[in-house]
DNA sequence: AGGACCCTTCGGTGACGGCCGAACGGTCGC
DNA sequence: GCGACCGTTCGGCCGTCACCGAAGGGTCCT
């Protein structure tokens, strides 16, 4: 804003500046890859997201700077490292619908490579979406929860007394009571349909872990389903191997 | 992103971009003014747009442009006149919650004139939020239908039987089952509390102006409750003198 | 028809900010 | 203690973009 028409604006909202300077945190590509990389929830050193954005470590260095003094993250440091993580389930939930209000690459990322190619698909399949689960899993349990009667729709998502029942019946144990909502709809990028998060998403998403039910795939965001969760799927929702059958493969 | 280290990146999420280039469309003060102004929820023509932001009609034509190709604002032409809106609800939330999480601006607005006083104590008592209330009546409003038993706030915000109960016998109508949370909190920029937004907080708030409680101020934000509207929320709430001070004064 | 008004197009200007590489201070491991 | 490694600081480069004013097309009112 420079150009300078009125010498001194009687104040037409000092807020648009601010509001500005926020956003302008995000509307880089590099720092908006940052973002989108921490969102499975987990901490990164600064070489790691700098290599993933795929710029110097320099450049990094004044990203995350630029990203910690406007508290979109935070950092822990340890020796040598620098570790760095989204500031909040809040700051999580504003990326994730910022992402999902842009329109979608038009060049539909081409894939090079065949690891590229598996890495895509373990995504697409099942990943946890910074505190809950995504992809094919996360939205074919969600559906099923509907299906089963644990959730509703009808304006707004709600946890039925029947959900409830069942998240206690599995020993899912939910924070209650602070300000986070219990139960929230995410819009998931590769299937374009919403699948569970908020308190109960997360909750449920870490029993899965718990339980054994999921494992993580190396170091990525992709989770496997095991066994163990397969049955327990079928056991406590009544899955059928053919909801199933686009996560298992 | 240019500098270039690597030729052509294997993809490390063309994601990014797309994330960059919608944040990109909030983050310049100007842009950001003209959609923090939008969030009344009207439709305002480009010059009241530039007047009201600080810059020439031509900057502005730019700036418009740049929203509505990103879908942040839809456009109505009408004979010589551009009519300008925020798009949806949706967008309309982001820009409420990117505004709510950006650092309020450092320097406590200073306020310069007298009427620029009264309008700024208007808009504090009393004003829309895009389609529901917000300000110090906004705020009143839900915490009396907590404290009366009508919302709860544990694990989430949903509203009670006897919210439900309560809206029927004003007559509110909530459209349903759409994607819309009926209930949803949004935080208050004046009172740093949240209030009542969603499908729900919509619907009381038309149903305010309908039955002639409140009153816009002028083409402004703000509203006026009247004395009808005082007796309602009495009758209705049984809200006390007390707890409507803050607005009526 | 004429004039006022709303908006748009176009050229030109200047600042901001993202990028790198090289050099440097910490921390760890052998 | 000596190298390997992680991160930071500093200059310098250059593209992008927000800005304006002047000129021009549309629309409405009288």
């Amino acid at each position: 804003m420079h150009g300078m028409s009125a010498p001194d604006m009687p104040s037409p909202s000092v807020r648009g500046q601010d509001l500005a300077a926020f956003a302008r945190l995000l509307a880089d590509p590099t720092r908006a890859g940052f973002c989108l990389a921490l969102l499975d929830g987990r901490a990164w050193t600064a070489s790691e997201l700098a290599r993933h954005a795929g710029v110097a470590a320099s450049t990094a260095t004044e990203h995350l700077n630029l990203l910690v003094a406007g508290g979109v993250l935070v950092q822990e440091r340890q020796g040598r490292h620098r570790y760095l993580r989204l500031a909040g389930t809040e700051t999580a939930e504003l990326v994730e619908s910022l992402a999902a209000m842009a329109p979608r690459g038009s060049v539909l990322t081409p894939v090079r490579s065949l690891s590229a190619a598996g890495r895509r698909n373990a995504l697409a399949r099942a990943r946890t979406c910074y505190d809950h689960l995504a992809g094919a899993l996360g939205v074919a349990i969600t559906t099923t929860m509907t299906d089963r009667g644990l959730l509703v729709w009808e304006g707004g998502l709600a946890l039925t007394s029947r959900g409830t029942a069942w998240l206690a019946d599995l020993g899912v144990v939910v924070p209650a009571a602070n300000r986070r909502p219990a139960v929230r709809s995410c819009l998931d990028w590769t299937e374009r349909r919403p699948h569970l998060a908020g308190a109960v998403g997360a909750a449920l998403c870490a029993h899965a872990f718990g339980a054994g039910w999921i494992v993580r795939i190396g170091s990525t965001r992709a989770v496997a389903l095991t066994a163990a969760g397969h049955d327990a799927l079928r056991a406590h929702l009544d899955m059928t191997d053919q909801t199933l059958a686009p996560v298992v493969r």
